[in-house]
DNA sequence: CCAAATTGTTACTATTATAGTAACAATGAT
DNA sequence: ATCATTGTTACTATAATAGTAACAATTTGG
């Protein structure tokens, strides 16, 4: 936890970008007090703030009802901050190499706090296809969330617990806080993480960590996603673990030699 | 041009987002004096930007030698932003239903500045695939460069040509300013442009203006593809003129509601 | 259609954040 | 080992921002 108090931390920059963080797919359009109620500044420095995001292309605002939404400089600088970011290249060879050989679908992502953020994924189409969302807050239900959760510090892992309402989202979903930390600890030992059919109706994953070699910390996970319907957890254990393990190991060198931290 | 010097502008947070956008496919990684002589911004603000935005996530730092990557909040809030960018939602299922009534290559991109970002593009199999740049600057050689051209003021295209350099990139580029101009200037009174083979061999494009109809103004082009060894120019001409205008049209119909202005 | 409520914009300072100089530390090159 | 370069910290004048408050422009509800 960084303290972000000291001289040499601009203030200023970081509402503005907290201003452009309130856009995107689900929210693609806001006005100026909602922008200053949800980022806590007050309306005139978010006024201040929203105007020069608008004057240099970031957002732009409707004439007629003042709303704002994103403008074409924060389209193209989007477009570079996602394919100009050196692990997604790095990401995409090892991914795709495995997706060749193996037919079958493959994820990843990297950690970000307590969300995990959709970092390349490859689909089979037996996959049903599920629209992913970007970032993923449901860390307990997911193979990549499950061992990322093992893997992180002690009292890391307390605080996740401290905040965590799980939802179930299918019938095998576990959503006691007892059941789910049985379930880290057991993926702890175990090495990789099982997802039966816990996010999605008819979906297996297994999962593994990229880990920062140097650091030993977590720095996301990949996972191989079968459909319950032709695979059983068995046979996926019997047949792919070697594969996943194959897999984190390249990605977790990818991050090593990267220098990402947690 | 907006006056950037009154009193609701911040000059942080402009100085923090030109940090951000100095970084992206082409430039992976870039040291603090590097960002400081690039910004124009003295060593100590760039290091309290710079700390900032690492101290986000939107940058991280080398340990070793320091010098400053894409983080992972960059990569997430570029995603957010890409996908978040309602023009490119709108124009996804205008240039899709063209493509599947017509089955034929089709590129779109927004203006900005003396460049084209890239929006949304649909090709056909039998067109060579051509990896594009998301940002294009050859506006001269290209059949969205040219409609674009085409619609600017005078004394931007003079301003657009005082720094032009043109590169032979076919045989059939065309690199004498004077050439380029006239043109530019059939283009005009033709209403569509043509790139007969000269951004790539063995592909001719036809474009037209994506404009908004109430300010009167280019904010982007649509292209059409072919290949040269399937279709003439004249052929093309013949058949196609009628469905880039329309696609133009309804693609002008979207940004002016949209309200993006230059 | 008007009054009330909400939202956006501007004016005006006190305060504080930043720019800039300069010195210093760390690293790399010769 | 010395010099050159790059990154970091200290310090302060100045300029930029936060915040209050008033006002204008919209929107909403009766």
């Amino acid at each position: 936890m960084p303290s972000k108090q000291d001289q040499y931390f601009s203030k200023t920059l970081e509402k503005g970008l907290s201003i452009l963080n309130l856009f995107g797919r689900e929210n693609p359009s806001r006005s100026l007090t909602e922008i200053s109620i949800l980022t806590g500044i007050n309306k005139t420095s978010t006024y201040r703030l929203v105007n020069t995001l608008v004057q240099l292309g970031f957002l732009r605002k409707s004439i007629t009802d003042k709303s704002l939404r994103l403008g074409p400089k924060a389209f193209s600088m989007g477009h570079e901050c996602f394919h100009g970011f050196d692990i997604y290249q790095g990401i995409k060879p090892i991914i795709d190499k495995t997706f060749f050989e193996h037919h079958i679908s493959i994820d990843s992502a990297l950690v970000d706090g307590h969300k995990l953020i959709s970092l390349y994924r490859r689909e089979m189409p037996n996959l049903v296809s599920f629209h992913l969302p970007l970032i993923m807050d449901e860390l307990y239900a997911r193979a990549m969330g499950k061992i990322v959760l093992a893997n992180v510090e002690t009292d890391e892992l307390e605080h996740y617990f401290a905040s965590l309402a799980p939802r179930r989202l299918t019938p095998q979903t576990l959503v006691d806080i007892e059941e789910i930390r049985k379930d880290i600890r057991n993926t702890r030992t175990r090495g990789y993480s099982i997802n039966n059919r816990e996010y999605m109706t008819g979906v297996i994953s297994i999962g593994a960590p990229m880990m920062n070699l140097q650091t030993k910390s977590v720095v996301g996970a990949v996972s191989l996603d079968f459909p319950s319907k032709e695979y059983s957890l068995e046979a996926i254990e019997k047949q792919y673990i070697s594969v996943l393990l194959t897999l984190a190991t390249e990605a977790s060198n990818l991050v090593t030699t990267a220098g990402i931290r947690q």
